[in-house]
DNA sequence: GGAAATAGGATAAAAGAGGTCTTAAATACT
DNA sequence: AGTATTTAAGACCTCTTTTATCCTATTTCC
């Protein structure tokens, strides 16, 4: 089923999070849970094979929590996916040359790689930079039609 | 997980070989499960689901089989798959216009309706006429290129 | 009636989604 | 220095859904 996990969902909203606050800031998992609406629990898990994965830095204790390591311009959506998921391919014969024994002749195989390319165009052309930016936008957009309202 | 079920593999397999074959002729499931290489108890189910959606006309009993309703010109990669696995949407938010609440104020849903639509528009625009055809082509050259060896 | 086919139900294994509880580290307050 | 508090790390668990398959019943023709 082409669906994304919850686990990337959430990986991606606490990353998105993370690179719209102040460079540095440390935020701890409850808050971001909050503000996110992702059950804690599952988003500590989370944030914890990010950090392994270098994406996030954490420190424990008091006025712990977690930082983003990398800038959020050098970060794209298909980064924090495969990091979630591992390798996106969607369907066997795109996973590696000769998985599957019938592409020699296989008419599909050359429209599952169209296909592929022209969906991970889109993601991994997008970093969460982009996406921090149009998320301050969509806000005040939504902020000033309530206040007028 | 972005991955295609083995289902909609098998079914897609299953229309490509009878688009190949001569309009009307009857196959059985043993002769097709042996020439495209999937379990034939399985193809079965597959070809009874694919009957109920009217893609197939089914006829039991000796000499029955399973014969192709509709045209391969007029049957999309797109449709068999959304027959087996029920619609095609990557996210929540592109279920439908209320799924996820927080759609008003986030960016990702953007990312996604667009990554969404590129891949789409790929496996919409491939019908099964156009694959067969690409088969015959493909095969060709697959023969006379272990004919030349 | 018997062989050839499909119809349909049952099932086993895997992935997904989330929770809990204990341990470790850092800070803050005596 | 010592203790309490705050926060993440890590290990383990459970429940549900999806995936992939098999097995038996039923229909139809000869
Ligand atoms: S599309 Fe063709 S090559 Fe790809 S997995 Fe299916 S049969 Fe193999
Ligand atoms: S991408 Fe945004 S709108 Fe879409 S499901 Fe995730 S949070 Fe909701």
């Amino acid at each position: 089923m082409f669906r994304l996990s919850k686990g990337a969902e959430y990986a991606i909203r606490g990353i998105l999070h993370l690179s719209m606050q102040p460079e540095g800031k440390v935020s701890f998992v409850e808050e971001i849970g909050e503000a996110q609406d992702v059950p804690k629990a599952y988003l500590a898990k989370i944030f914890q094979s990010l950090t392994k994965k270098g994406f996030l830095k954490s420190t424990r204790g008091q006025g712990g929590g977690f930082t983003l390591i990398k800038p959020p311009a050098e970060i794209t959506v298909n980064e924090v996916i495969e990091a979630m998921e591992g390798p996106i391919y969607l369907n066997d014969c795109l996973v590696s040359k000769d998985a599957c024994e019938r592409e020699t002749f296989c008419p599909v195989h050359e429209l599952w790689q169209k296909a592929q390319t022209s969906f991970m165009d889109v993601i991994i052309n997008c970093t969460f930079e982009e996406l921090a930016k149009a998320g301050k936008v969509k806000r005040e957009k939504c902020e000033s039609k309530s206040g007028a309202a």
